[in-house]
This record gives structure tokens, C-alpha cells and sequence, in this order.
DNA sequence: AGAGAATTTTATATCGTTACAATAGCTAGG
DNA sequence: CCTAGCTATTGTAACGATATAAAATTCTCT
């Protein structure tokens, strides 16, 4: 605990014990050649003199950061997402010794860099990425490179990797199915960007759902989930001006801010939702819960796929699971009763 | 860029050139005490082989980690303010060889348990703090080390430091004019929990604005800003139920989240902003603008403010600058046109 | 030309830790 | 009693960079 003195090292213990530095550091790291004694004593001192390892000295000796980085885009950001990412990768780290460091994606910047500065600086010693496309750059780099990654969502290459995804076929297909048993005729969905994996996932789903109920739909080509909030706005305000007698729409909209966007113009031009439209929307925060309670929501849990990321970043990085990890996570509907 | 061999590290340099280590060192960091011949071709050579440096040695070595940390609270996530400090911060610190490391405090956690981690570990150079209280714990042990810091948000203490604050009296009290002119009787605010810095410097330009005005107010004792959303919505809707006639409402919501929970309360009963109430919101990200255009809104540019507290942190960690910087920035008025 | 100053480069030690090879101490077996 | 075979510990070098002191080189001026 000294701060007046100097920071104590291993050799400050060595000192102390009458021992060589190296069998300190063998203790410490509870090495079997050691005897037990020993190792309990030294493990005592440590304590008491509050020695730290210096991460520095580690990472040059071993080459190991004992960091890993995640990289998140903007678009991550908002809304609870990023914070829960976050939340669930530091609750996975903890007292494991790895630190985490967040590494920002910026809009207009190309996403493969800051990978490509980590990697070859050798910044961290595993990374974590989210919104995968089909064919990821990033991905595809990382394979290359044989780094050690684990992606929020799959891709299309042939060679296996970790990853967690959410299930948004699914999402999709039982909200197209949920805005069908509410008595809509016209189903509409926000995509993400082509060459994000999860779009495809999206209208698989969603195309499955609106073949077997026989229904019409609309896909917009104009907006994505990515278009700024003003977009999305004057595309609702658009669709719904120039509906039929008889029409009666259904949004899923896979991400908060698109149904805020989307709610807002409608409602500025006099419609309801729940009288003139329903809406599915998919969440992974408290907020659409307090706004609009009876809002039919499905919740995707951020949190715990940071969690999962995590341990099995971890588990690569220790060398204790060679394979691959995969793992889908379901969704949890939460529709109100009709 | 080869990276089938070994990594190039100074010595890779050195022998290329037949020149001592040491050299290299010197003239990678511009040392006058090299021929500028030399520097330039060292340069030149590194570039070639694609020569970076090794933090971990540096670190070692100097004792200087290069990486600032910015500790950010889940308050702080929703709705881009983390997200704009990170990436002001982040925008300050590039091409100083500076990196930012996040390190998120937990809803439950103590938060000054991670700083005393940091400063211990000797994980980061400087620190930015967000969301300071009046004699805020984390500000009095960084002063006590001497450790390099700036914060978002002033103390009371007396010995100074640096901080970016924003003017929170001056919006409050515009803002309750704003309202009084609107034809509202009666104001309400919701403040953050006391003995944060900015409850005061809120409540202050608030009460100036009411008492001159002559106008009655509501302070809730039960809500804050970083109530659940819940609980801020039922208090709304408590308090425009129990309303008498000729009452007319102005609410100043210092907080995105705020605003739209109480909004959503209101509406909820079949109250419509700017006809039943009125209201003023401090807004940090173009949601709000894009959601609710019509809305009175005053903005606080956080990205503005983490580049400056990147730069000021940079100037006292380079030794260029061993004052003190106290930036106070200005509200930046939204009001419609009536 | 040559001594001394100024400039440029080199040698050595070090930061804290760990890998590797070596050594001391001890027991068991022939 | 000597050696093989353990266990427990130690010594040395290295990771890559830099601070300090020393050395080599060039320059200046009488």
C-alpha cells in the first residue's frame, strides 16, 4: 500500500524472503516446482505489501497484453446497445486479469483500420466486433491473420469462427406473424444495410411469414435501419399518405430508434398506433418499455451476449477450448394480449 | 509490413544501417543531438520496414503509459453523451500517440474504487471524469496524488483544477424564461440528485428566473434526473392530474430521457405538449430534433467539450502548460419561432 | 598544426518480468 | 558409499526502449 517509497516489485519480495526474484515470480504464478510453503508465504507478502504485477513488464516479457479490444461503431451506440455490450464483456473479464479496451469506429471512417492498427501494434490479444456483413474484411483479416476474434453476428465465409448471433430470422418471422394476427394486411420492415448478415436473416423471415399468410408487403429501398432518424420519419409519413381504403399496416422495425423515428411522423400527421398501424419493434433496453408500455416489443439481451463474447474470447485466448464457439440466441417476445 | 519475420523493432533498424541502437532511438524522437542527415534516414528506413514502436517497452521503460482514461458512468451512456465524449476525446488524442481507454463504472459499484485501480495499477497517465458532485471523492484523491486529470463539471473545492463545465444557470434560467413567455404559471424542473455540482448551478438560474418573474414552482423531492423512467412519468402524471383551472405548465428538463418519459406520461392521459404544457429540454444528440422538431431545445455540444478536455489533458501531461484551464461553455439556444 | 571545444555516435545499464539452464540438497537403490 | 533421480531453488539472459556516461569524430581558432 507504500505509495511514499517505491512501487514494490517482485524483487521487493524477493528482498523480504531471502528468495531469488525467480522464484517469486514462480510462486506467484502458483508453478508446481515450488514448494507449497513457500508459494503461501510469498502469496502473503504479496498481499501485504500490495504488490501488483507490472502489465508493462508482463506484455514485454511474455508478449501477451492480457487486453482485449472491442471495436464499436457509432451505430452501436445508441440507445442501450454499446453500454450493454459493454456492461456484459467487462462482467466476463472480471478477475480474469484481462482489461478492456473500446475502440471507436468512426462514421466516415473505414472500419477495417483501427483492426488493422491493433493487429499489427499488437495492441490486445483478442478482439470483439459487431455487425458483421456477409463477407466481413474484418473478418476475413482476422482469419487470415489467424487472430484471436469472436463477432456479434455470422458470416458467410466457409472457414468457422466465433461468434454469437441473435436469432432475427425468427424475430421476424413471429413479428410478421404477431402484425398478421392483429388483422394488418400491408406489412412493412426497416432492413439494415445490404451485406449485413442480419439483413438477409431479417427477410428470410420475414419473406417466410408474409408467403404463408398470403400478404402484402413493402421493403423499403430507400431507408435502412442506419438512415438518419429524419429519413425513416418522411418514408412512414410517405407510405401511410397514400394508403388505400382497407389498408391496414404493420411495421417491424428492428432497432429502437427507427420505430421512435418512424412513430413520430406518424403521429405528427394524426395517425395512432394501435388504431391506424401496429408495430413490432425489437429492443434491448428498458426505454420503449417505459414510453410505450403497450408496445408489442422483442428483446434481444446485449448484455449477456457481451458476456458469452467474453468467456469465450477468454477460453480461446487461454488455449482451454481449441474449437469454435456458436451460439444463437433466441429472442424474448414480449406481445400484449389482444 | 512484412510480418513473416519477426516483428522490426529499433535494432532491426540499427542493423540495417549500421548504426548503435541508441541512435535509432534518438533520432526516432527527433533529438537535436542527431544530424539531421541520420534523423531522415532513419525515418526513412523505418517507414520502409514498417517500424513501430513497442508501447509496452516505452512504458517499461519510461514509466509513461501514453494512455489516457476516461471513467464513464451508465448515466452517462444513453443517448450519445458517452458516445460524443468518446469521440471528441478520441479526435483530441489523434497523432499524439495517446490512446483512450474506457473504463466503465457500474450502477452499483463505487466509482471511485476503479480510479484508485487505475492510479495503483498506473493503467493511464491522466484521467477524464464526468458528472462531478460538489466535493466529489474521485477529485479529492487525484489532487491528494497529484495525478494529471480534467473533469466535466466543477467542484467546490478550493484548490483549483481543471474542468470544461457547461453553463447550467444560464439554461435554466433562459429556459424558465423561455416558459414564463410561453404563458406558463407554473414551472417545474427536474433536477439531478443533489450534491451534484450542476443541481446547484441548475436550482440557481432557475430561482433567479422564478422569482423575477413572480411565477410558482415545482421542484420534485421523489424524482431526479437518473430516476428509473417509471417513476418520472408517474410523477408527471400526478402532478397534471391534480392541476387547477388556470394553471398552465412549463416543464425544463435538463436530460433527453427525462423529456421523453414525462412526455410520454403526459401524453398518455391525453395531454399534448404546447397545448396542455409546455417544455424546454436539454438535448445532446439530433434525436429530439428529429423526433419532435417543434420541441424547445438548448443544446450542449459534448463532443465539442471531450476534445477540449483531450487537449487540456495533453498540454498538462506534455508539461506545455502547467496552469490551470477552466472552460465554461454556452448553452446553444433552440427556441421556436411563436 | 595541434589543442580544445563542439558535434555526433556508441556502450552500458536499467525498467519488471519470465524462459531456460543450472545448481544445491536430499532420498533411494544397488 | 556412490550415483541416479528427485525436489526446491537460483543465476543469467532476454523482451524493446531509453537515460546516462563515455567515446569517437569533426570543427574552430590560435
Amino acid at each position: 500500500m507504500q505509495q511514499g517509497s517505491t512501487k514494490p516489485t517482485q524483487k521487493t519480495i524477493a528482498q523480504i524472503m531471502g528468495l531469488a526474484v525467480t522464484t517469486v515470480s514462480r510462486a506467484l504464478k502458483g508453478d508446481p516446482k515450488i514448494a507449497e510453503a513457500t508459494r503461501q508465504q510469498v502469496a502473503k507478502v504479496a498481499e501485504e505489501i500490495g504488490y501488483v504485477p507490472d502489465r508493462a513488464a508482463q506484455r514485454l516479457r511474455t508478449g501477451k497484453t492480457r487486453v482485449i479490444g472491442l471495436m464499436l461503431s457509432p451505430h452501436d451506440e445508441i440507445f442501450g446497445f454499446g453500454n450493454s455490450m459493454i456492461e456484459g464483456l467487462t462482467r466476463s473479464l472480471e478477475g480474469s486479469g484481462y482489461h478492456l479496451i473500446i475502440t471507436p469506429t468512426f462514421s466516415g471512417g473505414d472500419d477495417i483500420a483501427p483492426i488493422k492498427y491493433v493487429v499489427r501494434n499488437g495492441l490486445a490479444d483478442g478482439l470483439v466486433l459487431t455487425r458483421t456483413r456477409n463477407f466481413d474484411e474484418r473478418v476475413r483479416y482476422l482469419l487470415e491473420k489467424k487472430f484471436p476474434f469472436v463477432s456479434h453476428g455470422r458470416t458467410d465465409f466457409s472457414q468457422k469462427h466465433s461468434f454469437i448471433d441473435f436469432n432475427n430470422e425468427d424475430f421476424a418471422f413471429q413479428a410478421a406473424n404477431r402484425l398478421a394476427d392483429l388483422g394488418c394486411n400491408r406489412l412493412s420492415m426497416i432492413l439494415p444495410q445490404e451485406g449485413f448478415t442480419f439483413h438477409q436473416h431479417l427477410r428470410y423471415g420475414f419473406m417466410r411469414a408474409v408467403r404463408q399468410a398470403g400478404l402484402d408487403y413493402v421493403i423499403p429501398d430507400t431507408v435502412t435501419l442506419d438512415s438518419n432518424l429524419e429519413a425513416i420519419r418522411s418514408w412512414a409519413v410517405e407510405l401511410l399518405s397514400d394508403r388505400k381504403e382497407g389498408d391496414v399496416f404493420g411495421f417491424i422495425c428492428p432497432g429502437e430508434t427507427s420505430y421512435l423515428a418512424l412513430n413520430a411522423g406518424l403521429r405528427n400527421i394524426g395517425l395512432k398506433r394501435g388504431v391506424d398501424y401496429q408495430a413490432v419493434v425489437k429492443t434491448n433496453s428498458a426505454i420503449l418499455e417505459q414510453i410505450s408500455p403497450t408496445l408489442d416489443r422483442v428483446y434481444e439481451d446485449i448484455e449477456n451476449a457481451g458476456l458469452l463474447m467474453g468467456k469465450t474470447l477468454l477460453s480461446i485466448l487461454d488455449g482451454s477450448s481449441e474449437g469454435v464457439s456458436q451460439i444463437v440466441q433466441e429472442p424474448i417476445f414480449s406481445f400484449q394480449n389482444v
